[in-house]
DNA sequence: CAGTTCGAGATTGTCGACAATTTATGATGT
DNA sequence: ACATCATAAATTGTCGACAATCTCGAACTG
């Protein structure tokens, strides 16, 4: 189930070992398997994988430009460290680019998607009722409604940007930071609002309302930081 | 003069081969230099260049993620082949980034930076009176414009992916296709507008003004394929 | 003659070894 | 004892060669 979404971030046939080993290596830096700021060793994790260094530095190049690694040359790469400043200025960047493909998507989305979409949030009705809103709606399932509307934008380079290199940083912040919405009914509510704004085909509405919903986020993780460290100064 | 922009694009010291060469690459590509669909032999850039396969495939994977060529697995890499409806895209996502980047510069450009912005658009004026706005300005002059205000936002994710990464696509659109914006006088006034309203530190006009200069460009565009496709079918 | 199959050539993917640079260690002198 | 410098170890960068896969053309068959 959790599989749905990272499966949909990778061409499905990944042939090449690098790509495989990459793929691999994302999700191990993701959940925090290789935990945040660590030297990456070359040769260590070339023998992990059981490849040779070649592929694996194809690899990392690819894990640089998510960045999701941080190389310097003849020093070598390092986990990204996730900064509470990166998180906020991430927020605005999705704020920007999924308001666009919330305004896209009701344009363009198909009936057939939006109905599909519906479904996926009934679930996700259930998942928070079952599960009192703490298991699957948290991590992936928020993440995919997301990635469904900036799918149904229909604008390729949209989906690439987000979906193939954001979406990744944004779900290392979640596993790391336990982020996930901690308002699971309210966002719930705001995805139907989105959708309906979509059905309705009003774009307008529906880029203010997803700028809102993700503007939302972003303040109550600023205020979460803020009592972090204000506590923290005490 | 040409270089300012594209060297603030790459890291001032770019010590291995894989990075050096994937810099000249991206000039090559950019400019047509290596024309769009051709098929890219490693081997052949390989002694090109003057290095050996393993750094070039490293140079190659940048080029991937930078989206300017595009590689399938035992079969090759191709230049990305531009297209008008990928051009439009590209449109959208610059209008919503750099919308909010330009938001972002009302609340967060120094003035100095304001004041250093204000500089270049006298001599942007000066160089289209000179030159019948056919030189400067149009190639690199309007990007150097957005660049400064991006990086006036103060956000370094923006940063990353607009000055990073699309900044080059769209260079390559610019020199490609000459879409440039053809109405240098009219996109100056609208510049001056936009760093008023940013000095005026009034965020929702400055994002709209920007959005709306990004959008304008775009129908520019959209007129002039849609005029040229429709006479191709007469 | 068209279509298919097989094989030679070329290209991509992978590997292990060597060179260059950085980092760790310890020896030396004040 | 501390700082400095030199040397050694480890790591990154680069290279050339080998293996796997694809491409193109020729031979073969219906």
């Amino acid at each position: 189930m959790t599989e749905s979404i990272t499966s949909k971030m990778f061409q499905s046939e990944t042939r090449t070992l690098a790509d495989s080993v990459c793929e691999q290596i994302v999700t191990a830096i993701v959940i925090g398997e290789i935990p945040p700021g660590q030297k990456i060793s070359e040769p260590e994790l070339a023998k992990t994988y059981g490849i040779s260094r070649g592929p694996l530095r194809e690899a990392m190049r690819k894990l640089e430009a998510l960045r999701l690694v941080e190389r310097k040359p003849h020093i070598g790469a390092r986990v990204v460290n996730l900064s509470a400043k990166e998180l906020i200025e991430i927020y605005r960047v999705r704020e920007a680019l999924e308001g666009m493909a919330c305004r896209l998507a009701a344009e363009n989305m198909p009936q057939d998607e939006i109905d599909s979409l519906r479904d996926l949030l009934d679930e996700h009705e259930q998942s928070i009722d079952q599960l009192d809103g703490r298991s699957y709606f948290q991590k992936e399932g928020d993440l995919d409604f997301h990635y469904r509307i900036v799918n149904g934008s229909k604008n390729a380079k949209l989906l690439e940007f987000l979906g193939g290199d954001l979406y990744h940083l944004v779900r290392m912040y979640r596993y790391q930071f336990s982020v996930s919405s901690s308002r699971p009914k309210r966002a719930l509510k705001e995805h139907r609002q989105i959708i309906d704004a979509i059905e309705c085909r009003d774009p307008e509405l529906a880029e203010m309302l997803m700028r809102r919903h993700i503007g939302a986020a972003r303040k109550n993780v600023e205020e979460k930081l803020n009592a972090a460290t204000e506590s923290r100064g005490e």
